[in-house]
DNA sequence: TCTGGGGTCCTAGGACCC
DNA sequence: TCTGGGGTCCTAGGACCC
């Protein structure tokens, strides 16, 4: 790792909802929400929603009423229509600035090491100016040596308007300063709970993190806290991820409409959830040896008996073959199901991953699971030419009544944006997470 | 009435072995 | 009453991120 090379990360404003405002120039003057499936909570705010003081990852229901005073535009999340502005960004990213190495840090973020150019500042106005030019999503460019420093440095450059969504803390003579202004709470790695532990210990600003001693670090909290410390210290601990890494789980999971105690019921949401999980699995040549189901009872309001359940079927081989793993997926299902409860959600999670050429060969059985094997790719193929669960097997319910509803849904023709160009993103796939 | 979903990494502690 | 110590592996849960 070049120690000296500086690193920027370019950081999507309110991503979901400038998306939303690219597609219905109408909502470029209306404050907007986009919210989480079912409508749950906000993911998304506009700047004007900021300064209501509307937290992000709140229930939409508690600031129902401000945002309608306000005259704010609520919309449903269409994944298909970021995934396509999110490729957008990051093609922009990759011809257009200057860019050494990029990892893409999640849909709306990407780290870029800049070398050690003679204008930094520069750089980073061309780089938010280019974005914006061609996507018309804005951007904010912060500069550092190190990723957390960068981060910093895209944090004030988003909220003050002297920096006008570009700050170079590179070899700044205002780093200092800046992490005197900063609450420790808001450096990238420490969560609310260090937080408060390090405020325990006297700790508040990121400027007293940053001249801590580890070690008192160490005691207090963890690993990572402790390389934060460096980081923030300029000592890159931190490198660039550049090479695609697969997923080291995938899951699906879902919160129902309802409570819901029925097991055929409870057993077709983990069916449907299973497919989904696979497809995706298989689209990034994986197989799996571990599968988890999991239901829950309501964590918010009290029930009249409350209930965690989880079980993991751990195979002694992987695979990929959906008929398979069903099975894995039905003893896991009957290990983690009690009667008598009123579920509220549920997934299945498909750990223990692997790309499918380091699969040994089962010798007794290869005719067998060759077969199969074709047969789901067959499934998977026909089902992205013609439609979900056009073709599905029979343990498969693609409807129930455990599935909720989006009430703000606008226009669905990007959906079939999103399956056009699944293939465009492979080369950003490594570390894709989504909100 | 209405409280998301998809990830990663780290750690403490139990089980087991010699 | 006495009742090792060191190593490894596994797992559940915590913390964090977007």
């Amino acid at each position: 790792m070049d120690t000296d090379s500086a690193i920027a990360i370019v950081d999507c404003n309110n991503f979901y909802a400038s998306c939303e405002r690219v597609v219905n120039p109408e909502l470029q003057n209306r404050p907007v929400v986009v919210l989480s499936h079912n409508d749950g909570i906000i993911v998304s705010r506009s700047n004007e929603v900021k300064a209501l003081g509307v937290p992000n990852a709140s229930p939409f229901f508690q600031h129902r009423e401000i945002l309608e005073r306000h005259n704010t535009a609520v919309i449903s999340c269409n994944h298909a229509l970021y995934y396509e502005f999110s490729h957008r960004v990051m093609d922009v990213l990759n011809d257009d600035c200057g860019a050494n190495k990029i990892e893409m840090y999640s849909i709306d973020e990407a780290f870029i090491d800049v070398g050690v150019p003679d204008k930094l500042p520069m750089l980073g106005r061309h780089i938010k100016n280019a974005v914006f030019e061609k996507t018309q999503i804005p951007v904010s460019v912060g500069i550092a040596r190190t990723k957390t420093l960068a981060k910093l440095a895209n944090h004030i450059a988003k909220v003050s308007t002297k920096a006008d969504g570009v700050l170079d803390l590179y070899d700044s003579p205002y780093t200092d300063l800046a992490l005197q202004k900063t609450h420790v709470g808001s450096i990238w790695g420490i969560g609310p709970r260090s937080a408060l532990k390090l405020r325990d210990v006297g700790i508040n600003t990121a400027y007293e993190l940053k001249t801590a001693e580890p070690k008192q670090i160490r005691e207090h909290l963890n690993l990572f806290p402790a390389r934060t410390v460096r980081e923030l210290n300029g000592v890159k601990c931190l490198g660039m991820e550049v090479t695609e890494r697969s997923n080291k789980s995938i899951s699906h999971t879902r919160t129902f409409g309802h409570a819901v105690s029925d097991f055929d019921e409870i057993r077709n949401a983990i069916f449907y959830f299973t497919t989904r999980a696979l497809e995706k699995m298989r689209w990034n040549n994986l197989a799996v040896k571990s599968v988890t189901v999991f239901m829950h009872t309501d964590r918010f309001r009290p029930v009249p008996h409350k209930y965690y359940g989880k079980h993991t079927y751990k195979s002694v081989y992987y695979s990929d073959v959906t008929s398979e793993i069903y099975t894995w997926i039905a003893e896991s299902l009957e290990n983690a199901f009690r009667p008598g409860f009123q579920y509220r959600k549920a997934g299945v999670i498909l750990s223990d991953l692997v790309s499918p050429d380091e699969i040994s060969t089962r010798l007794f059985e290869q005719f067998d699971f060759e077969r199969r094997h074709s047969l789901s790719k067959i499934i998977d193929e026909v089902n992205y030419r013609y439609g979900r669960d056009m073709v599905r097997f029979a343990a498969l319910e693609a409807r129930g009544d455990w599935q909720g509803k989006s009430q703000h849904r606008g226009n669905d023709s990007y959906h079939m944006v999103g399956r056009d160009t699944l293939g465009q993103g492979k080369k950003f796939s490594k570390s894709m997470r989504f909100l």
